[in-house]
DNA sequence: GTCAGGGTGATACACTGTAACACTCCGGCA
DNA sequence: TGCCGGAGTGTTACAGTGTATCACCCTGAC
């Protein structure tokens, strides 16, 4: 679906391969001694289905249907679990929520893309953006624990198609 | 308050000087010819006296008094008017505005310090993490419009006295 | 005087997120 | 077998954040 290359570890990450992004999870889960319950396994399977970020009332819905009720206080549990994990990631200016298929440590060093166009988020790292990062802060005396660097915009694929919603 | 220089322009900036922003503010309303309405001051002087950021409605129950309730939706307008004139930035992680009182055009390049033990929100910008930026969206394809930058962690005044909340 | 536009007041509502408590399931242990 | 404790989930309630809508007021233009 916006297949630039190379800004991206591989495949399966951001939303459209949803398969790959929970096989995944399951397989670390195990590693680290961690339940992926169904719940976890279904919220992840919603977020991972979309390349534009979902609410948690969004995915509450999409998971409920007659006979199974799932509330948003279940989700955002669910949420908490999987974004400790690294295996989705919160867009703090949408409040909303995208897969993330390659589990980076900690979340560090992230950079999110968000087109304004399509919705479309996309994600990259970028080891010199961290590195004088790293110095504007030590200059300022400020220890870092977490940061977020969210950018708004127009994606490649849609400054192609300039007029298209 | 929290003074290691050099990372702000000058005085006047990021709360603890009300006075000065709102002096600033009040200049370059009349330059643009926008109205500095009582409300958008009273707004902006009480952001502009905190070095934390405040949410919508904690102004809105600053400025009610006895004989005059302002209502959250009030102080929205008038926080879209100010943070749309750069003198206030919201700080998208907090769901919070902290004032500021050198407006740069349009809030690009700013970094916001948030320190977890204080509360304190202090700013500053980069040119070489903004340089480096901008080369990972050229290279993404990307065209960036508006770009959040939120580190959070321990500012140098609390990293000197560890045991403080 | 009328009219239009900007700003504000007020009510209502939608969306986002958390607190608290009860229940189930499961593994360990006497 | 029965008990116990912890993790996960369901449920209700509620707090916090943000927007839609309409009415009203003021001011400046004609």
């Amino acid at each position: 679906m916006h297949d630039h290359a190379e800004t991206h570890d591989a495949a399966g990450c951001c939303g459209g391969d949803a398969e790959g992004a929970i096989a995944r999870a399951e397989r670390i889960c195990r590693e680290r001694d961690l339940q992926f319950t169904r719940l976890r396994r279904d919220v992840l399977a919603a977020v991972a289905a979309q390349t534009r970020p979902l609410g948690a009332y969004d995915i509450a819905e999409r998971l409920s249907e007659p006979g199974r009720r799932v509330a948003a206080v279940s989700v955002y549990r669910a949420l908490d679990f999987l974004t400790e994990q690294g295996f989705v990631h919160r867009i703090a200016s949408r409040n909303a929520f995208v897969s993330c298929g390659h589990a980076h440590s900690d979340g560090a060093g992230l950079v999110f893309l968000i087109c304004r166009s399509c919705g479309t988020i996309d994600e990259t790292t970028s080891p010199e953006v961290e590195h004088q990062l790293g110095r504007t802060l030590a200059k300022a005396g400020f220890k870092p624990v977490s940061r977020i660097l969210e950018v708004e915009g127009e994606c490649e694929a849609c400054l192609g198609r300039p007029t298209e919603a």
